[in-house]
RNA sequence: GCGGUCAUGGUGUAAUGGUUAACACAGGAGAUUGUGGCUCUCCUGAUCCGGGUUCGAUUCCCGGUGAUCGCCCCA
């Protein structure tokens, strides 16, 4: 349930009795006047709506690290034989409680969950397993060759208090890898995303743990949870509620004095059953294989509930020793899951997601260079004649190819020829009244200064002969 | 959800219980209405919101909101 109706509320004082909001909106006319004469209110009115908690606009600023990051996934994901798939935003919430597990903090309080005007239960997606799983079994992707391999990119939304790389609106890439179990195509996707984050410039080191079959990970958890009872006075409060709520994160935590209780903690792997103890020495063989840097993490749990056998995050090498808080991405194996929502029985799968939000803050972190779209030529224009001729010789440039700029914003030749100086072009077009009439036009070499007439209607030809010894040089 | 720190133009900083809240960058206009990279002039533009203390608050106090850090949790 939304507390606030109006944000205007906030700006009135939310002391005041509630009438004076009934002021606001009601007839009276002395009240109303009154209302009307108090400054506070007058600029209520004119206040802008302040951006929600959590939420962020990106700006065009930053968007050459989401066109690098969107790139290079798109890239490596055709590489991969990888095929995107686009879900909704808007899922049914059954879908979310059937696969992520009632007992997370997700669905328990970080949900963005309503009513729609139908009457249906529906949540903003917290994540994007559970629809991509949802997708392939809707679509009766089982008859297509297996496995199916999607990826997707987009927000996803969970109301959590905000930090820095973590949002109530962030993105996420995911990569899933549907029917089957072959352990290779679990060190597939950890390989994958290696070589996604370092084209994007972020060396990384893969954390790896397997937790086994959802019944050896239960006798895990009585053990687990036993050992944890003994030692139950000597344990911090989290890890009390964690005992009860969700032993394994007891693995996670951070408190001095739970560290030599979680030192002697039974470990996971020791009660791996057969088949995932092998499945996850074949999953390391490849990583070794494939030269991915990692490191066997037997605390290592994931969050969500329906992961079985090999589970990973991956963390910027640059993090590594640090408390960073936030993992780059993070993903594992969901044997259970297709079936959980009605797929086939024993349809296994796997899948990595990655934060596109901390991709982009490591990239700033690391001061990751971005690739400038560059422009070769700029066009300046004085008077309404220039201008009308304008908008056609900038088309004609833009349709072969080359790349122009221009400012039709602008009047003064000064202030176009500055723009065209922070824009790095080699050269500008001038065109004004005296060229109009004439059927020319300048250009304008903006290294030497030197300029030449030249018949406007030649000037897309001459542009490219000028400008290709220039596009040798930058390949070269 | 809990705890710490913080909040001044678009950005980065300064200052103050008392007249026009300063500076830099960015932005806009201009330096004989047709020429950039240097320079100069002018302009735009801010004390997060509400309440309290006070003759007077941007400054002190309280509350709210937001940011940030740690915890929880997670991408």
């Amino acid at each position: 349930m939304p507390k606030k109706v109006f944000s205007i509320k906030k700006s009135v004082s939310s002391k005041k009795a509630p009438e004076s909001e009934e002021e606001l909106f009601s007839e009276p006319s002395e009240t109303k006047k009154a209302v009307v004469n108090s400054p506070s209110v007058v600029r209520a009115g004119k206040r802008t709506p302040e951006l929600l908690r959590g939420f962020r606009d990106i700006l065009p600023d930053e968007q050459p690290y989401w066109d690098m990051v969107r790139d290079a996934t798109r890239s490596v994901a055709e590489a991969y034989s990888f095929d995107r798939i686009d879900l909704p935003i808007l899922e049914r919430e059954e879908l979310i409680l059937r696969t992520i597990g009632k007992q997370t903090d997700i669905v328990e309080k970080e949900m963005y969950a309503f009513e729609d005007q139908g009457g249906d239960r529906v949540v903003l997606r917290p994540e994007m397993t559970a629809s991509a799983v949802r997708a392939y079994i809707n679509h009766g992707m089982l008859n297509l060759s297996q496995p199916v391999k999607l990826y997707y990119m987009g927000p996803n939304f969970r109301y959590e208090r905000p930090q820095a790389g973590r949002y109530r609106q962030h993105h996420q890439i995911g990569f899933e890898v549907m029917g089957s179990e072959e352990p290779i195509l679990d060190a597939q996707l950890m390989v994958l995303t290696f070589h996604l984050l370092k084209d994007l410039g972020i060396d990384t080191v893969m954390h790896v743990n397997s937790i086994g079959t959802l019944e050896s990970r239960q006798q895990y958890k009585t053990e687990l949870t036993s050992y944890y009872r003994s030692k139950r006075n000597q344990i911090c409060e989290d890890c009390k509620r964690r005992l009860l709520k969700n032993p394994l994160r007891l693995l996670d935590c951070k408190v001095e004095t739970c560290q030599p209780i979680k030192a002697d903690a039974p470990q996971i792997l020791d009660w791996l059953d057969e088949d995932s103890k092998n499945h996850f020495m074949h999953v390391l063989e490849f990583l070794d294989e494939a030269g991915v840097p990692y490191t066997l993490d037997s605390r290592l749990v994931r969050g969500l509930d329906y992961y079985t056998r090999t589970v990973f995050e991956i963390w910027a090498a640059a993090d590594e020793g640090e408390r960073s808080q936030n993992s780059l991405g993070g993903g594992g194996r969901y044997d259970n899951l297709i079936e959980m929502l009605g797929g086939r029985e024993g349809t296994p799968a796997c899948g990595v997601a990655l934060g596109m939000e901390r991709i982009i803050l490591a990239m700033r972190e690391l001061q990751v260079e971005i690739p400038k779209h560059g422009a070769d030529v700029f066009f300046a224009q004085l008077g309404d004649a220039a201008r009308r001729q304008g908008l056609r010789l900038f088309e004609e440039c833009r349709r072969s190819g080359i790349r122009i700029r221009e400012a039709f914003g602008k009047n003064a030749l000064k202030t176009q020829l500055e723009l065209a100086n922070k824009c790095a072009v080699p050269y500008t077009l001038i065109l004004g009244q005296k060229e109009v009439l004439d059927g020319t036009i300048i250009i304008r070499d903006m290294e030497s200064g030197a300029q030449e007439i030249a018949d406007v209607t030649k000037i897309v030809s001459l542009l490219k002969k000028k400008l290709e010894p220039k596009e040798k040089e930058e390949k070269s």
